[in-house]
DNA sequence: CCTACCGATCGGTAGG
DNA sequence: CCTACCGATCGGTAGG
């Protein structure tokens, strides 16, 4: 089999992602060039276009990637574990800056309807919203949830919880513990 | 006294800020250009620059104005009144979407430490977070706060919900309500 | 405050 | 995957 552009195999490829999954991170769709990229990839701007048709799907296959890669986005357990998986990705996370910049800034910038990556965010949120809400109810039949906690609430401030420390952590690595506060705030919901 | 380009009074001037917040909001600081604000504020782009030498300066300056406003940043209270204060303002900027995605938007984009804004934010978050943990000391001397909550991840907190539930509010403005997420955590901590 | 203009940079295309 | 190029747009300046 020749190598076809299009198969995912190409480590130039592979290699074009990861550059451009660190510069949308730090700069942001907007801010970072398709010639930044290539530059930071050792190849031309052009190039880049050869593997993606537009900037736009190569943001996309960006996201795409990230949550394939870690399931993320996905609840895949159940009740007070889930929650606990959560926390575990923020501590995984705050080793690699890369990631955390990516959906930080994006999801501010992407809160603009006509954003390419809109529709991206606003079905992840819905769908992580989802995936917790699903996890407090499950703790709540267990009895495990304290007295007047609302799934439904308690999942809203448990994903602003995630987001809003992302934020502080980028500005103030040192004295932001994401996966402390986390902890802190999930015993103070949880029966003992 | 003739009118001074410098003075604080042009109407045209506090138009120009007033579009700009608009925009910046919308789009974020890369995103909206001169020329976008200048014409929605009648003017020509090199019209916006005779009132402001730089774009970067028409940005400090549109933060500057909005923290002076309503005294966004400042501890103003005391103990509980001040946490029930910044609920108090997260109720009224739900009627003004411009604001909230300026700050969404910009303290995402700034976490880049060449942003021209990078400091401002910064400065700002040393500041609220400095100033909510004083009132959660507060609250905790006079013996309203439930055991086990400390005064500075309760700041942080706090602040990061603030955040993150503009984000989720700027996606799905209808079944976010930020007061309410913020009146239920801050119940949760409270001794009745 | 405007017209006219500058050099730099952008995403994308032609053609190989 | 590169060279060479396109039209569009950017922030900022000159000169009035």
């Amino acid at each position: 089999m020749a190598k076809a552009p299009g198969a995912k195999g190409s480590a130039t490829r592979e290699h074009i992602l990861a550059t451009a999954t660190a510069m949308f991170g730090e700069s942001g769709y907007r801010g970072a060039s398709l010639r930044d990229i290539a530059v930071r990839a050792g190849i031309t701007h052009p190039g880049v276009l050869y593997h993606f048709p537009t900037k736009e799907s190569l943001l996309l296959e960006v996201l795409r990637r990230r949550d394939a890669l870690d399931g993320d986005a996905v609840a895949s357990a159940v009740g007070l574990a889930e929650l606990e998986r959560h926390v575990e990705i923020a501590r995984r996370n705050a080793e690699r800056r890369g990631i955390i910049e990516l959906f930080a800034t994006l999801s501010a910038e992407a809160t603009s309807p006509d954003h390419p990556a809109h529709a991206y965010f606003s079905e992840r949120y819905e769908r992580v919203v989802a995936g917790i809400r699903r996890a407090y109810q499950q703790l709540a039949e267990a009895g495990g949830l304290r007295d007047g906690i609302e799934p439904d609430d308690a999942a809203r401030q448990w994903v602003a919880l995630m987001d809003g420390l992302q934020i502080q952590w980028l500005l103030d690595p040192a004295r932001t513990d994401m996966a402390r506060v986390l902890e802190h705030h999930l015993n103070a919901q949880v029966t003992r």
